[in-house]
DNA sequence: CACCAGGCAAGTA
DNA sequence: TACTTGCATGGT
């Protein structure tokens, strides 16, 4: 069995257990990308709060943050945490989306996906995942969003080193499975699910979640029933 | 009380 | 280049 059929096998047991997972919870692309960036290491439940914040302000439009004093905007994101970092980086993405696009988001997200990809890295506050969060979940491009539970649970079952880098985790996603956005959608939204169960502990068990029993104590203990 | 959450940048050696 | 630290709220 090639890579390619692991992989879209562990996706089907995820699926199984976990059911589709509704991703980007978010109603609009720029909603998505705002969500993209306070979300870093974040919880979610946290950034719906400073969402939610937004919107009852009446400014939750391109132009409505981007003419918002950014300690304005640092007190409406407060919820998600790092506010005072995370208003600098929206105003960056912002400021980036007026002087690229004059505010035009439809038009940031017909780029071309890498040409994108390469621009928004440049933007100071948005590193690789949420770069792919953006293209994947805004703009619909099909590449393969990695996060620290991609990086734990491939690495436990050794597709991947330990000490994989972001890249080479995303490259041994789409170099093995049909480069399908809904694919990658689900994919990524369930390591998510079940990264949230994963044993944390240390010394780390190789083959999390499979052998979890290893850890007597452990709470959520995730069966998937792998057969291989 | 400690540790974590859908990271990233900047500083140090 | 390879580590380390700051950022900060809210949940368990």
């Amino acid at each position: 069995m090639g890579k390619g059929e692991h992989l879209l096998k562990i996706y089907h047991s995820f699926f199984e257990r976990f059911g589709p997972q509704h991703w980007w919870p978010g109603d609009t692309p720029f909603e998505v990308i705002i969500g993209a960036i306070l979300t870093q290491n974040t919880s979610w439940k946290n950034v719906e709060r400073a969402i939610n914040s937004l919107k009852a302000s009446g400014r939750f439009t391109p132009k409505g943050l981007y003419d918002t004093p950014i300690d304005i905007l640092a007190q409406l994101i407060r919820s998600s945490g790092y506010f005072n970092i995370k208003a600098r980086r929206l105003k960056n993405f912002l400021f980036f989306l007026f002087n690229e696009y004059e505010g035009d988001l439809g038009a940031m997200l017909k780029e071309d996906g890498l040409k994108l990809r390469d621009k928004l890295l440049k933007v100071n506050g948005l590193g690789p995942e949420t770069a792919d969060s953006i293209l994947l979940y805004a703009a619909g491009f099909p590449i393969f969003v990695v996060d620290a539970y991609t990086k734990r649970i491939f690495s436990r079952h050794g597709y991947i080193k330990g000490d994989a880098d972001y890249h080479q985790t995303q490259t041994l996603f789409m170099e093995s499975l049909p480069k399908n956005e809904d694919l990658y959608n689900e994919y990524h939204a369930l390591i998510v699910r079940v990264g949230k169960d994963l044993c944390k502990k240390k010394p780390l068990c190789r083959i999390c979640p499979i052998e979890y029993d290893l850890h007597k104590k452990a709470k959520n203990v995730i069966k998937v029933g792998y057969d291989w």
